[in-house]
DNA sequence: AGCACGATTAACT
DNA sequence: GTTAATCGTGCTC
């Protein structure tokens, strides 16, 4: 393998992401988030996302509902254009990546919760090292750490030829392959939104996220 | 100005 | 199964 082939980016386009929420979380299964590390690709296969602020109601467990569902310094990006990084720090210790969907002015947004790591696991194996593989990149905040995803890439458009954090093509996922159920960790968002369908994995992938 | 809690994780018993 | 860690955010007073 050259120099030259491992910083080949093939960026799914920004066309890709301005649709509604839940589509573009079935449509990221199998497929391959990178990000560029010292020059090198790290990352792996989707095989679990969450769909937010997806429907005509308020979905009450999404960000961009609150505050009166105005644009805060946090959720700005949520509302702009799709095919951004959406960023956030959340439990005092933890960042969750999302990407920006649907059209500009809505807060529509998909949280990548796990991955199958298959690329520079060398790199991944140190920054989770204590963890064994299966627990690599296997929640939302796992993967984020794996592949040193924080603040300093909120916003970054995905689609761009020089982005250092993308996702491309991967490998095919049936639509009967295709599981759904309610999101992980919403406390105490009421009903209907708590027990909404809008998670989404790849089933019997052994890297989807164990505890609810 | 103060406060409760979060789209979680790892290390406990 | 239970709990500490740790702090920005949005909401209430």
């Amino acid at each position: 393998m050259t120099a030259s082939s491992l910083l080949h980016r093939s960026p799914l386009p920004r066309t890709f992401y301005a649709r509604p929420a839940r589509d573009v979380a079935k449509a990221l299964l199998g497929a391959r988030l990178l990000r560029l590390v010292d020059g090198q690709r790290v990352g792996g296969i989707i095989v679990e996302a969450e769909a937010y602020c997806d429907s005509a109601e308020p979905d009450r467990a999404c960000h961009g509902t609150r505050n009166n569902g105005q644009p805060t310094l946090r959720t700005t990006v949520m509302f702009g254009p799709a095919g951004h990084a959406y960023i956030y720090f959340t439990y005092g210790m933890h960042w969750m990546f999302n990407v920006v969907t649907g059209e500009p002015g809505q807060a529509n947004a998909v949280l990548i919760r796990a991955l199958e790591p298959d690329t520079g696991e060398w790199i991944i194996s140190h920054n989770r090292r204590k963890q064994p593989r299966s627990k690599w990149t296997n929640g939302p905040a796992k993967l984020t750490a794996a592949l040193e995803i924080d603040n300093k890439l909120n916003g970054t458009e995905l689609f761009s030829a020089e982005t250092v954090l993308w996702i491309e093509n991967g490998r095919a996922v049936l639509p009967a392959q295709i599981a759904s159920g309610p999101r992980v960790g919403l406390g105490k968002t009421p009903e209907p939104w708590f027990s909404k369908p809008w998670r989404y994995w790849i089933t019997d992938n052994p890297f989807v996220s164990q505890y609810r």
